[in-house]
DNA sequence: CGTATACTTGAATTGAGTCAATAAGTGTGG
DNA sequence: CCACACTTATTGACTCAATTCAAGTATACG
């Protein structure tokens, strides 16, 4: 179990005009505006670039901005005192984070990778949302498909065992390049062990002896150690939904 | 772990002027709307009653409605293939079920007690979202309140020990009991033994045992089963965030 | 008031965790 | 390009928290 600790977080970069070569646009909640609509949204962008183990914010900050990943991956986070800590989800280009409507953040942001982000003031986001109901639909639509995802991973948490975890885990991230139009094959694992570990609520020993153990059974290869290699995808499918014993 | 059979879903009752005097209006999404805009919602509810362990809806049904709960408890839950059972949570007076942007429901709802619904088509639902804005705004605070409390949930599973999930469930219970204007102190557990273990990703036995650990440590009474005095509430509160050997 | 169901307790087992050692990467400066 | 230091990942041996299997005991209900 990690009990890491942490880099402070970064301040804004430039805020020119982002928007309009912005390659994440149509996946972002940015797509919700019409392209001359999206002058508004640029009023209020800065960019934000971040290195690998700094923090976009930390849990109890006060939440003053919202954020919309471009480029990376970023993690987030909750801790228990004594440091003990549970990942609960990997955001990548598109994703949107910062929804909570209280005061302070109620996780903590990391990057995994460079990390590029767009950074709205919440009062001004909020303030869009009035002129553009269609920009909060989208919100929402983000908001309830992380919800859906929270789900299924309270389903992985609480009643599977160390192998499905895995397996469900490899094949979320090849479904997600997938969807952000890269080979589903070689899954790529921008997060070390300790973040595995901490996202499927298991001990980095565990993940290594399971890497090993699908790996000895044929299911997947190593290409390297950040990247996996699916042998047998039906296999995997099989063990993420534990119809293997 | 349970492998628990199900009734079948039941269908609607009476539909003629809920909202005018529902106790919980000011708790639910209704409360986004001025009385004079309630009749547009009264157009398209119907109210529907279910008793103990009937199906709101089961997780791959046709998502064509959305509910408000106006009385009673439900459970939402996962499942895997070979009947492992994860519940995702349960919601009270005022909470909202049915978020899901996609065409089938991501999980069963079911009554744990006598339940009382407020039932939305979907399609007219979102009919009145374009004509009032304010209405989707409160569904995205609705989201995003939610997502925070899965976080939580994730933190739990991944990493709590059985005698921490429990105490974090009661003193959730008890704080939710506050917020809907009723005693937080003898804490009343409407679920079943099987339905907290499936909620806390444990077993049955383990919750037991853990209620018996928390009683002779002198934490917490069990008036009832099914009723909870604290007796120690800062003891409880070391005991949820693992303050406590 | 008896019978089914729900809950509790005990004993034995086990999957994942802990502690410990090794191996494989990664980066830096000579 | 290599040697060294450091970090990250793997593997092994042992432990332990929670599960499983198995009685028992309450509780609720017809």
């Amino acid at each position: 179990m990690s009990r890491a600790s942490h880099q402070r977080p970064a301040t804004a970069a430039s805020d020119e005009f982002p928007c309009r070569d912005c390659d994440v646009r149509s996946r972002a909640i940015c797509a919700a505006l019409a392209p001359h609509e999206l002058a508004e949204l640029n009023a209020i962008v800065s960019e934000v670039h971040l290195e690998p183990q700094q923090a976009v914010f930390y849990e109890g900050d006060p939440a003053i901005y919202a954020f919309s990943v471009t480029r990376g991956v970023a993690r987030l986070s909750k801790m228990l005192p004594d440091g003990r800590r549970q990942i609960t989800g990997f955001l990548y280009p598109g994703d949107f984070l910062g929804f909570a409507f209280h005061e302070a953040y109620a996780y903590t942001a990391e990057a995994v990778t460079d990390l590029q982000l767009c950074r709205f003031p919440r009062p001004k986001l909020t303030a869009l949302f009035d002129a553009h109901p269609k920009l909060e639909r989208r919100m929402l639509s983000f908001a309830s498909n992380e919800l859906e995802l929270a789900q299924d991973q309270m389903l992985l948490l609480g009643r599977k065992h160390a192998r499905e975890r895995l397996a469900s885990f490899l094949l979320k991230l090849s479904e997600r390049a997938e969807r952000l139009g890269e080979p589903a094959d070689p899954i790529d694992l921008p997060m070390n062990r300790t973040d595995i570990a901490d996202y499927l609520g298991l001990t980095i020993e565990t993940v290594s002896r399971t890497f090993s153990q699908l790996i000895q059974r044929g299911v997947i290869r190593a290409v390297t150690t950040h990247r996996i290699a699916v042998k047998d995808r039906e296999a995997l499918l099989a063990v993420a939904e534990g119809e293997t014993a």
